[in-house]
DNA sequence: TTAAAAACCCCCCGTTTAGGGGTTTTTAAA
DNA sequence: TTTAAAAACCCCTAAACGGGGGGTTTTTAA
């Protein structure tokens, strides 16, 4: 038996949910509620298995909630229930803790099917999130770029200066002259195309190269 | 009808995959390799909906295969279908390109399944592929940080900083003087605990200040 | 209303940097 | 064995920076 809790502010579609999930069996809905207000309250009362999670609500909003139930009760898994599929509120529910991501389009059936699989360690979203996610993930984590032709020892130097250290700090760590290490940062400005320490570094983070 | 690619050095396996699919009515198995060799030239020629490309096989591994592939011709989806299941190959994986990950102890049904579902523009990925995708994905963009109690000007000056301006540059540009924009930068200083541009450049993409 | 931030401005001084010009020695490939 | 980078070293100069002071005026929030 699951036990499981609804946050959701259109009553009648609450109501379907609970119906839908206490009908299956497997769940037990231990709390409903129409807003997250109570969501604390609630969750260490009854501590359920999982949380399905509404977004748009009176009040708290659901990804605010979310932040607020992990923080106290890590180990309940949260799964949002909404209409939104912007890569925005995606992101933003998965950072804030979420473990799953459904849509409201999702047909009864399915929903409990996913609910299911989630429960049996498995897929926490809808198939169109998921690629979602992918793709975010993708993007977010682009390829280590074009290396720029740095040297090994460049590259070393370089990695000191986002460190914010000195030509003399650098030099004396690697027992070698400032001038030497001018050079080489002259080489680097040559080859990233920028004309200055800080710049230097924005570009290392930019372009990933660190 | 969806033409779908194999290339799986399993030759047991591989007919198993092929037999599955071909009896299914909905797939037409277009081609079916043992390894990665000649995939550029079998995909030019039959240009399948998508390819189940497994990792571990004999000259040009599955992930190679997914750059090339992508390379060459972007529009073919390519699902991998291996035994791994770590962090390391999956995530190389989606960064190669591939559209789905599924793993290699899936039900024949289920893989059946899964295809469908992906085809409809749905799950490309195992239930627990998803729910690790969701860490990593989380792990990456951790989040923004203590904000460092930074003011707005303060922000926008760290910003120009990071663009590698100077303080004259940065002063023109707001009809300031530069001695207000050093103020400021010792101000941003006191408060990221750094002691020059290129630390707290450094320190502004590190806590994703910037 | 009032006190604290925030934003603004200025001076000094020593250090660091950026950009310009070099030379010599390793190292690695052709 | 030649050759070409890469690495190491040097000098010079002007500009930029960092840290230390000293202030005033707006905003903003109790």
């Amino acid at each position: 038996m699951i036990t499981i809790g609804i946050v959701e502010d259109n009553d009648v579609l609450r109501s379907s949910m609970e119906m839908l999930l206490q009908n299956n069996g497997n769940y037990q809905v231990v709390f409903s509620l129409h807003d997250a207000r109570t969501i604390l309250e609630q969750t260490e009362i009854h501590m359920p298995r999982l949380i399905l999670m509404d977004i748009d609500m009176p009040g708290i909003n659901g990804i605010e909630a979310v932040k607020m139930v992990k923080k106290d009760f890590p180990a309940v898994d949260i799964i949002m229930f909404t209409v939104f599929e912007d890569d925005e509120k995606i992101f933003r529910s998965v950072m804030a803790g979420a473990s799953g991501y459904l849509l409201k389009k999702i047909a009864p059936s399915r929903l409990l099917e996913a609910l299911n699989d989630f429960v049996q360690g498995g897929a926490p979203m809808t198939g169109s999130i998921a690629t979602r996610v992918l793709e975010m993930f993708r993007k977010q984590t682009k390829q280590t770029s074009a290396e720029f032709n740095l040297s090994v020892k460049e590259l070393e130097i370089l990695t000191a200066l986002t460190e914010g250290k000195s030509y003399k700090t650098i030099a004396a760590e690697r027992f070698l002259s400032t001038e030497t290490i001018k050079s080489h940062v002259k080489n680097i400005y040559v080859k990233l195309h920028v004309h200055s320490k800080s710049e230097a570094v924005a570009k290392a983070f930019r372009e990933k190269i660190i």
